[in-house]
DNA sequence: ATTATAAACAGAATAATATTCTTAGAATAA
DNA sequence: TTATTCTAAGAATATTATTCTGTTTATAAT
């Protein structure tokens, strides 16, 4: 059986994907407890994967990436190897950061970030379309993003 | 004037993207520099707002949240205060994790992660639907993820 | 109930790292 | 050339992470 999360766990955890610089000290602090038992909680979470990794979020409109755009894709072939392969393409992209298969209208929702427009129909055009057995592509371009965090929902627990 | 990044700051920012409890020495190291100037560097990138945060990424699925979805939303009425008014909304509701106003076939995108099926239908009840102007609701459950990053691509500068 | 066993914790000690400081070397502009 | 600014190196210091030891608390078996 795995490890199960209470609610000093969650909370931690919920701390950590706000800011995971704060010091070991100050969730301590907050937590009303000492620095060893926290620090061995955290420990813990990440060994036990529930803490996958830690990162810096980029400002990516500073950084010259000013468009986020969806696309909705259908493909002409679903054998599993054909699957497996679009897949692995799509990973090879640097632009494209999310990659789901999904039911519904479309066999795949990508997410990805680029410059601008022009930069877009570049992927599109010399990327994307080279691709075999693609069906339909539909775009949704960001015109806004009103909400995009990485923090998910731990009050269930 | 803003601040404008060059080759050894790109480096960094793609590293701390990568994995932000990088120690300075270690960056310093493979970058063939020695501390304080990388020090700097990365305060300053905070500073100007090229980082704006430092997070754990947490495995969704390890702590019960197995389901991801996307939804297309289109509104019955397109005043400002109106589509100010339905982003509010969205922003409390802890489950959807991205909200981007679109343009194609669609006027918003969500992205959520909840429990499960049950969760999901949930939400469409007893919290999306009684937004009023509420149009079109086209949902995408995702069967599976092929990528899921946060790293951008910093090659383009 | 009671004893054995394992977890979880507090508090102190130590090790590693971040942060600051001082100085020197390059680049830049007058 | 000569200030002037920027960037870096290296050492000194301050914080923080990490380890360690002993104690308490919970847990489970008898």
């Amino acid at each position: 059986m795995g490890y199960s999360l209470d609610k000093i766990d969650t909370q931690i955890l919920s701390i950590l994907q706000k800011n995971s610089n704060r010091t070991t000290k100050s969730i301590a602090d907050e937590l009303g407890m000492t620095t060893s038992p926290v620090f061995e909680r955290i420990k813990k979470l990440e060994k036990e994967g529930y803490i996958k990794k830690y990162v810096a979020i980029l400002d990516n409109k500073k950084i010259g990436l000013k468009l986020t755009v969806f696309i909705g894709i259908t493909l002409q072939g679903h054998t599993r190897s054909y699957l497996e392969k679009f897949v692995t393409e799509i990973n090879n992209f640097p632009e494209v950061i999310e990659c789901h298969r999904v039911s519904g209208n479309f066999d795949y929702l990508l997410k990805l970030v680029v410059e601008d427009i022009e930069a877009y129909e570049h992927f599109i055009i010399s990327k994307l379309t080279l691709l075999p057995y693609l069906g339909n592509v539909q775009s949704l371009i960001t015109l806004s993003t009103g909400k995009e965090t990485n923090e998910i929902d731990l009050s269930i627990i």
